[in-house]
DNA sequence: ATGGTATTGATAATTTTTTGACAAAACCTT
DNA sequence: AAGGTTTTGTCAAAAAATTATCAATACCAT
């Protein structure tokens, strides 16, 4: 049942979630948390918890719950928070720029090491510890640091080229932001995190809403 | 089986990927567009397509598909994106920034109406067209315009205070950038789109790759 | 020490989502 | 105009995910 067992991807998804949570609470000096207390804070049930938990490496406690400590520490583990990660991001507009001058992604272990765009007039420019880089360099940069994650921050239309050239460079895992989606051979992992989607999710709610006050 | 059904959440997600890809062949001046088609180019099945399709005013031709510009106008009235939605961003710091600027969200039906911060020094300054206002100006605010969205992009640890604030206004829906739950009444809609734990679930992915090449 | 009790871990049941299968529809070619 | 063929819409099956249940556990108060 555990290790390198497959643990089903709607856990996966929940599990920074369970980590933001229990480090809280062990900042706040909390040393037990409860399965229910657990699901109460994320809007889940217990069952849930205690289900998605049984794929850790870790054995709650009769009575008091799950050491904060240990969860955190199991929890960092099983998603790599640990271990420093190396990203690029392409795109150097307004979001990948933000992204560059992010400084959380540091601490949480995903060090930023290249921001590439195609515009000669931004190459050269510093947003955070990242110097703009032409995109024609991407090879040679990623031939020198091994890259772990590459982060598309382009128009959608670019978005696809973008992908291959990071395919391309042997990049393994790509976070895509652009509204468009990117097909990757199957070695590659592709996670999408679109703001506008997630509006369109929430424009979609709000005339469910209005339907079911009308109705 | 039509119009106010509820309509399953994995397809309400899927949706706008649906819209993006059919606006775009459109676009291209392709008239139809079949399940299998639709779905290859966005990675999934073509029972999956015509399942999630099922939930639309819209019937296919046999032998030739869906009609991409009657498919595009069903979709955007489904997910709201004809009519104009009120949105206010509270955070001004480098991710609220970007979003105030970005271009894009006027053109899909998100009208940025106000931005906000809690520190005096950015108060005034102008991002794109919204200028920076005091977070003690909300409730003022909103009361103006009828405020739709609200798009929290403020330290995670700030962001259950401002979600209550945004409750409080009378929000209805809550677009949530920080890294934390947040914790609101049932009759508001939250939606969260966060990059660090995209990330995070693209390093367990890396992480994964590496054990299996191991072993 | 002992008993009552809260909480786990595991299993089973339920619900939800995805996929498969195929008759019906309607296009296109001849 | 007729037949062959592709693709839909629907229903059924399978797979996956969530929730409920409960015996076992071990804590804590007395």
């Amino acid at each position: 049942m555990h290790s390198s067992e497959q643990i089903p991807h709607p856990v996966i998804r929940r599990l920074p979630k369970y980590l933001v949570h229990v480090q809280e609470l062990r900042e706040e000096g909390v040393e037990w948390a409860s399965s229910q207390e657990i699901a109460d804070a994320l809007g889940l049930t217990s069952s849930t918890v205690r289900q998605d938990l049984s794929h850790m490496e870790l054995r709650g406690i009769s009575k008091k719950g799950y050491e904060t400590s240990q969860l955190e520490a199991v929890l960092r583990q099983v998603l790599g928070a640990d271990i420093m990660h190396h990203v690029v991001i392409i795109g150097a507009g307004h979001l990948g720029r933000a992204l560059a001058e992010h400084g959380a992604f540091a601490r949480r272990g995903f060090e930023i090491c290249g921001l590439f765009d195609r515009d000669e007039d931004l190459i050269g420019k510093m947003y955070g510890n990242a110097e703009v880089m032409s995109i024609d360099d991407l090879a040679t940069q990623v031939g020198k640091v091994k890259i772990d994650i590459g982060i598309i921050a382009v128009p959608s239309s670019a978005a696809q080229q973008v992908a291959e050239m990071l395919v391309d460079a042997g990049v393994k895992a790509i976070l895509n932001l652009a509204y468009k989606h990117i097909q990757v051979p199957s070695h590659v992992t592709v996670v999408d995190a679109r703001i506008m989607e997630s509006l369109q999710e929430l424009a979609y709610a709000l005339g469910k809403k209005k339907e079911v006050s009308r109705g």
